[in-house]
RNA sequence: GGGGGUGUAGCUCAAUUGGUUAGAGCGCUGCCCUGUCACGGCAGAGGUUACGGGUUCGAGUCCCGCCACUCCCGCCA
């Protein structure tokens, strides 16, 4: 070994000995006469003295010569600091290392943005922290995210051992089922024209995992989708996924329970209490507008259908006399948006299909808007008794049909919210977590373009068993044995029961979904042939891993706790992936290329 | 595919209404400095204002195009 001890493990009961560190040259501070070098490894950093009064003159001017990041190795004496030059910023200030030897193990070229400096860091363009991760990771910051994804990774392992999972490994080279994601095809080239697509999710091989008897399975699986990126979503992603054989929904809420408590409790030294609150879909939809609700704040949706049914305020009356609701919103102490935040609301919820945002402002004891003279004195009092308005409040408004309005004022809620974190009107604590199960989601929803029903999870996901009949004579009314599992607004998972049985399976697929015998046959009927010889009743759920360790780290981009991340034109700017191939490479595959070159 | 934001020195940012030689801090180079830890002092180098056009006597600034990064919508069974 090239050191004796780590950077971030002297202390004054070392003082006397001889010690060897190895590192980077974080800091350097030539006096002249003297010089500090910090050493810096992955554990943290210690000052090393250099003084020429007990050095040769060769070895002073070496460490003279040492700039940021170079590696090297220092052996000297530790030794207590004197008197009042003690450092209380870092673990190690009490002492410093004497420096007999220096060997420089690399130089290093001046860098393309600073390492050293968290402040000037966490600013940098991260076009050239991506470019340079290698000098990004070195960070403590984002050496700190490595290190608990990697804590994570092992809690997780561990607790699904106990429990009597089996980690197993399925294949990541699969064929296409193009139901679902766009997948990342292979060609396959023993198999002229023929291709492998990589998983969107080990689905259907932990399902067949359960026909096979393993009943308690988990994997930390890598996941493909060839879909456009966002800041929580790159092209391969990896989730926790489980599978279990005789469960029901209770049992996954309970296991997942526990294995976020133990996460929690590993990563931050948090106790979070369980069980998790539930949600339905449609109580989600009706309070917060969404199904992934954030419920550490109010600002919830009310209903005022009724008191507006019969309202001289034509937009709204006539919106709910074609089907629709009116929904409102509190944004307590948004009174004093201002004309153009009004006017960027409406464009966003313009921009999810609202026609317009009916708002008002109440200041000084009046309601500023240009609809409240359309208005009843008993709509008013509605208005101030439901929505609890006082000065300051800002209400606004949506009328639409159910599902519209519902996400539309969702947005606007989100929107507010945001606004009035940035104005210091609303605090959220950072370690607060709100976690629910949110359930009842409808199995099947409607594609007018297409004029079929589609799973709104999956094809495998079970209907609720009293349901089933529904399937072929009212399928909007079909519940699916579906969860997912949401903390802070973010959707960390989700999962069902399956489908066991063949033959409901097959009704899915053929008369619900309305896919072709032969073309079921194609893409699952190994499935529904291995349910044909004993399948288990099962269950699962997947969480989305990056997410989970995001959420951890406190950032709201999965980029910040991924090793190598792509950018959102799913490009790697360290590598220069995806790259062009020589020619004879897609003659091997059998491939050839109709896309005008471009550079 | 669509909408928004950003792009000026190695890094982070300035630059009035379109007007002199595009500035500052950090970093870098040289010199000085024996108790610093954001070391300090003096001096210096460093720019195709992402890129390509256009308008103008004059463009970092206005217009058109294009590229990259980023956020969002669509998409993500």
């Amino acid at each position: 070994m090239k050191r004796t001890h780590h950077c971030n493990e002297l202390r004054s009961a070392h003082i006397g000995q001889t010690v060897t560190l190895s590192g980077w040259v974080h800091s350097r501070r030539d006096l002249g006469g003297l010089i500090f070098i910090d050493i810096r490894d992955r554990e943290g950093r210690t000052q090393t003295v250099f003084d020429p009064s007990d050095l040769p003159a060769e070895l002073f001017e070496c460490a003279a010569a040492l700039r940021s990041e170079c590696v090297v190795s220092v052996t000297g004496k530790v030794r207590q600091r004197p008197e009042g030059t003690n450092n209380v910023k870092i673990p190690t200030g009490e002492i410093e290392v004497a420096a007999g030897a220096l060997e420089v193990l690399n130089m290093a070229d001046v860098l393309p943005f600073p390492v050293d400096d968290p402040e000037v860091a966490k600013t940098v363009n991260e076009e050239l922290r991506l470019q340079y991760r290698y000098l990004d990771l070195r960070r403590p910051e984002m050496t700190r995210n490595l290190r608990l994804r990697s804590k994570v990774a092992t809690a997780t392992r561990f607790f699904f051992d106990e429990q009597g999972f089996l980690e197993v490994e399925t294949p990541t080279l699969f064929k296409s089922t193009p139901e679902g994601a766009r997948e990342f095809l292979v060609p396959a080239r023993l198999h002229p024209g023929k291709f492998y697509a990589l998983p969107q999710s080990p689905q259907q091989f932990k399902q067949i995992l359960m026909v096979a008897g393993v009943e308690k399975y988990f994997q930390l699986a890598r996941c493909y989708r060839d879909e456009d990126l966002r800041a929580d979503r790159q092209p391969e992603f990896t989730q926790i996924d489980i599978e279990m054989s005789f469960i029901e929904r209770e049992d996954i809420y309970a296991l997942i329970e526990e294995l976020l408590k133990r996460v929690w409790k590993t990563a931050l030294n948090i106790d979070i209490p369980t069980p998790f609150k539930r949600l339905s879909f449609e109580e989600a939809l009706n309070r917060y507008g969404i199904d992934k609700p954030d419920t550490r704040y109010g600002i919830e949706l009310v209903d005022f259908t009724e008191e507006f049914r019969a309202s001289a305020f034509k937009v709204f009356s006539g919106a709910i006399a074609v089907g629709g609701v009116v929904k409102a919103i509190n944004a307590k102490g948004l009174a004093d948006a201002t004309q153009g935040q009004i006017e960027t609301m409406t464009e966003y919820a313009k921009s999810f299909g609202a026609k317009g945002l009916a708002y008002i402002k109440v200041e000084k004891g009046e309601w500023k808007s240009p609809i409240v003279k359309f208005f009843s004195s008993a709509e008013k009092a509605a208005l101030t008794e439901k929505l609890k308005i006082e000065e300051g409040d800002l209400i606004l408004f949506a009328a639409d049909q159910w599902l519209n309005a519902c996400e539309i004022l969702g947005k606007i809620r989100i929107y507010c919210a945001d606004l009035l974190k940035s104005q210091g009107k609303l605090m959220v604590p950072a370690d607060r977590f709100d976690f629910l199960w949110v359930v009842d989601f409808p199995l099947l929803a409607y594609d007018k373009e297409q004029n079929r029903w589609f799973s709104s999870h999956h094809p495998f996901t079970a209907p609720v068993a009293a349901d089933i009949p529904l399937l072929t004579t009212d399928p909007k009314k079909v519940r699916g044995q579906h969860y997912d599992i949401v903390v802070n607004g973010v959707e960390l998972g989700g999962g069902s029961i399956r489908i066991h049985r063949p033959d409901v399976q097959k009704t899915v697929f053929e008369d619900v979904l309305q896919i072709p015998a032969e073309m079921v046959k194609a893409r699952f009927g190994y499935m529904l042939e291995a349910f044909r010889f004993g399948a288990p009743p099962h269950g699962g759920i997947a969480l989305g891993f990056d997410r989970l360790i995001a959420i951890l780290c406190g950032t709201s981009s999965i980029r910040d706790v991924i090793a190598f991340p792509k950018t959102a034109k799913g490009t790697c700017l360290m590598t220069e992936s995806p790259a062009p191939v020589e020619s004879k490479q897609l003659r091997d595959l059998h491939l050839e290329l109709r896309v005008a070159k471009k550079d």
